[in-house]
RNA sequence: CGGGGUGUAGCGCAGUUUGGUAGCGUACGUGGUUUGGGACCAUGGGGCCGAAGGUUCGAAUCCUUUCACCCCGACCA
């Protein structure tokens, strides 16, 4: 492509309004242009490189016999009614009605259109397993898009669904789905990522795994253990608290606290720390006015609310305390008896003693709680979030660490949700009907791009992987206005492309430095500079993104040095 | 949805306090001189100052309403 026909613009200034740097240089370079909130039109740079990762994308799933399909963007509402996640998604998902009146959706993720083609077309276990997989738009209306292409509404999104007669197929399938996605991101460059155990939600059933890229931007928290390998997203991380001393065990007695209502302001007053203190948080249980939810955990820790959800089996909201018999900010365990509230303690509270907890009245707290002694609490529970440097759950041994993560992609087993609800059935070897268990498996492809160029940005631009590069190589003359440049750079222009190398020729008439700049910002691996003084031995010089040293070669060698460049990195990223 | 911020040329910004015919840098067009790290001179085009009402002889500037975007939080595969 000829740069000084290449559209979009690319500025030598940052946007003034954005704060991740490998969104503010993709913005700068002219990759991609905001359309709206959380909505971008890619101009050629990004679209080229959304191209080569779909590429990898389809060449792995094939690999793993997956066939692709494409499902509509716009959907009937029965379809979700079907499944019953009309009703239970929230705002996320565009609901509109057609000309007729017919309710319709946009489509945000695929599982009903994935049944809806196979159940009928599908008859036998002889046809199974079998995973279908599409590339295609989704829009989800995110309350709040941020981050560029990192969390936007409307994206592009690799979505597959695989179909099993038994569990020990799923496991084997998703198997082989969990090593194509690892070297789907190994192969688009990718190198700080990792697998984690995650909560499935929305999606339905039990085995989860987030991929997640390691970077500070990211917006999950990950528990992980260098030790024995064990790593978590923090809505399902477990962790065994450190040891804590409480000190002597005594008779409990109130004790006057007047306007202390938060932990840290009773710790400051009666000069104890956070762990000897019990923490309640009230939660309304959604769609359900009659019940409500009270957890109990120590001080200091905080409520994961994604392992609460599954205890309640419903989604929690906040509370509202104003109408309620309980004082906010004095809730506490002892003597509490409330109609229609599930009251939860958290494992943390097993054991403890000399613990401080509000008195259910006003300026007054407890002290000298002894958990066992004053409460008689039939099981705890597991509700509170793994703090960081706690021992692992799994060794029992080394401490895990909290990091942040992009989640790049995630595969689950949804067991029979979808296929159940929405009746589809095959037959077995014995000519009876069974209901397929199915997984589903996704990845983003604009995330996948952002997170790359997020690890691969420096103050110049982006270091493309030579996999996913918009062009393989930037042919900048220097001085095209003389005739012998014009023709030796042309001449190249036109072998390289022959032999099917990918170049973003600068062809203005620039200032080298100019050039430069806008060559690291778009990011090819490899430069090559052809100028008078290169021609003088008839060379051309050779730069390399990554900031290898620079060659000299001479002009009649560069279009196999060229290639075998490209072949030795392009092996490099596929090992 | 709550809190904070910003809307003036493609991009980055000044001008708003104190109302008086719309500015700077950069990018873009033309001519010329340049050319190994974002060159220089000359000249030119481009903006109903987010939108709508109001006050005023006169509004980018004051008042009201509204919209959009950004950041933090809540939420989320």
């Amino acid at each position: 492509m000829l740069l000084s026909k290449m559209v979009g613009e690319r500025s030598k200034e940052n946007p003034s309004d954005i704060t991740i740097k490998s969104h503010a240089t993709m913005m700068r370079g002219g990759y991609m242009k905001q359309v709206a909130n959380g909505i971008y039109s890619l101009l050629p740079p990004a679209k080229r490189i959304a191209t080569k990762i779909e590429r990898i994308i389809r060449e792995e799933m094939d690999k793993i016999e997956g066939q692709e399909v494409l499902f509509p963007v716009v959907m009937p509402r029965e379809l979700w009614e079907e499944s019953g996640r009309f009703d239970s998604i929230g705002g996320e998902m565009v609901r509109f009605t057609d000309r007729n009146d017919k309710g319709m959706v946009l489509g945000m993720t695929h599982e009903e259109a994935a049944v809806h083609m196979a159940r009928n077309t599908v008859s036998s276990y002889q046809q199974m397993p079998f995973m279908i997989y599409q590339i295609q738009t989704k829009f989800r209306d995110e309350k709040r898009a941020r981050g560029g292409l990192i969390r936007v509404r409307e994206f592009t999104m690799k979505d597959g669904y695989s179909f099993h007669i038994s569990q020990e197929d799923l496991d084997k399938y998703y198997d082989r789905c969990f090593a194509a996605y690892e070297r789907i991101f190994s192969r688009i460059g990718m190198k700080n990522f990792i697998s984690v155990k995650a909560d499935s939600g929305m999606m339905g059933g039990s085995v989860s795994h987030e991929f997640m890229l390691l970077t500070e931007i990211g917006e999950d928290t990950i528990a992980i253990c260098d030790d024995c390998g064990y790593r978590a997203n923090m809505e399902v991380a477990d962790c065994i608290l450190n040891t804590f001393d409480y000190g002597t065990d005594c008779a409990s007695e109130e004790v006057f606290t007047g306007d202390a209502k938060e932990i840290s302001q009773v710790c400051e007053m009666l000069s104890i720390a956070s762990e000897n203190t019990i923490k309640a948080v009230s939660f309304a249980i959604k769609d359900d006015t009659e019940k409500s939810c009270l957890v109990f955990l120590r001080g200091d820790l905080e409520v994961n609310e994604a392992k609460v959800k599954k205890i309640v089996q419903g989604e929690i909201l906040p509370s509202d305390l104003s109408s309620s018999e309980l004082v906010a900010g004095n809730i506490g365990p002892i003597g509490l008896s409330l109609k229609n509230t599930v009251m939860l303690f958290d494992e943390s509270l097993q054991g403890a003693v000399n613990m401080v907890c509000g008195a259910n009245k006003a300026d007054f707290h407890i002290k000298g709680v002894n958990i066992a002694r004053d409460l008689d609490v039939k099981k705890f529970v597991n509700v509170s979030k793994a703090i960081d440097n706690a021992i692992c759950p799994i060794c029992k041994t080394s401490h895990i660490t909290l990091k942040n993560g992009i989640e790049i992609g995630n595969i689950f087993q949804l067991g029979t949700k979808y296929s159940s609800a929405m009746k589809m059935t095959v037959l077995d070897q014995n000519g009876k009907a069974v209901t397929p268990i199915m997984g589903c498996y996704g990845i983003g492809v604009g995330r996948a791009m952002a997170s790359v160029a997020e690890e691969n940005v420096d103050d110049r631009g982006i270091v493309w992987p030579m996999s996913i590069a918009p062009w393989q190589v930037s042919l900048c003359p220097l001085k095209v206005n003389q005739e012998s440049v014009k023709l030796a750079s042309d001449t190249l222009y036109s072998d390289l492309q022959n032999a099917g190398v990918e170049v973003l020729y600068d062809d203005r008439n620039a200032s080298p430095g100019f050039k430069f700049a806008d060559a690291e910002l778009i990011g090819a691996p490899i430069r090559l500079v052809i100028s008078p003084r290169s021609l003088e031995t008839n060379e051309v010089e050779v730069a390399f993104r990554n900031g290898a040293e620079k060659e000299m070669v001479a002009i009649e060698n560069i279009l196999s040095y060229v290639q075998e460049k490209i072949a030795t990195a392009m092996a490099e990223l596929n090992k």
